[in-house]
Formats: C-alpha cells, sequence, structure tokens
DNA sequence: ATTATTGTTCGAAGAGGATCGAACATAACG
DNA sequence: CGTTATGTTCGATCCTCTTCGAACAATAAT
C-alpha cells in the first residue's frame, strides 16, 4: 500500500438495529466490549484484548465492531487504537450496550 | 402422536441475551413480534401473520421465538395462538422490546 | 538495512441458520 | 369415516459468519 490504512467509520444513523444487535451478539465481540468500557479513557491496541482466537480473527472482529459503530479505531504508529463510541451509540441505541454490560453470563 | 403437542416455554431467567438478541435479528420474527404487538390483547395463529415464507419457516420462526421467551403459544382445536410475553421479557431485558419497536426501518 | 511488531487481506474449511417441499399429525366438520 | 384446516418434522439446499494459516504491508527498533 502506497495510501496508509484509513479505518472508515459509519454515522449511527446509517446503522440498523440489527446490525448492531448482531455486531453484539457474538461473546468474542462482547468480551471486547466489555474490556473497552472498563476503562473508557483508555483506548487499547487490538492485542492488549486476551483473547484465545488469532489475530486474524481478531481483526476481522474489530472491523464488525466499527461498522456496526461501536468502537472507533485510530491508527497510531504500527498499533491502532480503539475506543468505545459510548455516548453516540447509547443516543443511537439506547440501553443497548448496558443491556450486554450488565449481563452476567458471557453465554 | 399419541399425546397431543405440548408447547415448552423457558424461564426468562434462563434465557440469555445472546438468544434473544438473535430471535430479534431476523427481519420476519421482527415483523411476527410487530405484529403481535399491535394488538397485545389479542392472540395470533401463525397463518394471520402476513409473511411472504412457506408454513414450515413460519413454523421454525414462531419457534425461534418461543425458545427465546418472547412469545407463548397455546394450543386451541387446530390452532396454535401466539401472544407476546411483554410483562416478563421487558423485565428480564428492559428496553429491548422497545429497541425493536421503535426502529423505524424494518431492515 | 535488517529484523521485529502490529494488523490486514486472502482463500478455505466448518458451523449454524433460513428456506423450501413433501410427508405427517391432529382436530374440526360434514 | 373422508375431507379440510392448521402446524410440525424431515431432509436438502443455500447462504452467512466464524475461524484459521499464510502471505503481505507498514512502522519501529536495532
Amino acid at each position: 500500500m502506497a495510501t496508509p490504512k484509513v479505518y472508515q467509520h459509519p454515522n449511527l444513523e446509517q446503522v440498523s438495529l440489527s446490525t448492531a444487535m448482531q455486531a453484539l451478539a457474538d461473546p468474542c465481540r462482547v468480551a471486547i466490549v466489555r474490556a473497552l468500557f472498563s476503562d473508557q479513557d483508555r483506548e487499547f491496541a487490538c492485542n492488549e484484548i486476551a483473547l484465545e482466537i488469532s489475530k486474524a480473527t481478531v481483526s476481522h472482529h474489530f472491523e464488525t465492531l466499527r461498522d456496526a459503530g461501536i468502537i472507533l479505531t485510530r491508527v497510531d504508529g504500527r498499533k491502532c487504537l480503539s475506543s468505545i463510541r459510548r455516548k453516540e451509540f447509547s443516543q443511537r441505541f439506547p440501553g443497548l450496550l448496558e443491556l450486554v454490560l450488565n449481563e452476567k453470563a458471557i453465554m
């Protein structure tokens, strides 16, 4: 690539509820969301979140969360840092994030 | 069958959030939920809800909604009548049903 | 420059889910 | 009893999603 990677983020109004719910219906992605939410003032690199899956799969899950408007990712050197779009997402789908975070059993 | 069909309904506490969300992530099932919700005092037979899918598929969707604790089904003659378990479901997953019902675009 | 770090992309394998037609079961109605 | 109405179950097909290893790209560190 001559041009550096740029992450695209959807406008929350363009995200459908089913897209959001499908994104939050996977245990790995819920784990990611929980991790990001545990320290909302911090940005996390992909490999900072302990998951027992390959990095290819991690990359895929981050992309899914990004496309669902749940996380925001920016490039920082050779890392890519992600954080939750909490305010925007909660405004678009009130209570959804809370339902996921309050759920005790992680399936 | 010698014994008549009996529908099993889960205790809402046993239903996981992901089960509920997956059940509500299908456009056909959302259409069913909307129809049932439009007249909560009434019970609907499967074929009363206009859907452009075969009855085999309709039966499958009702089963999925039942297993997710969203609807209650009882036998009445040769029909089976279903209604929303609104109170229980809303208590278990506050706001989830509302999110689905308030969503304008049906995907 | 070479190497290590961090992610992405590609192709393939596997699981799960939506869908259907056909056959079956049950109940109601003559 | 034979027929009609209403769903269920079975088997098959199709499609999407998850997952992985391998190859690649970009940057940082040595």
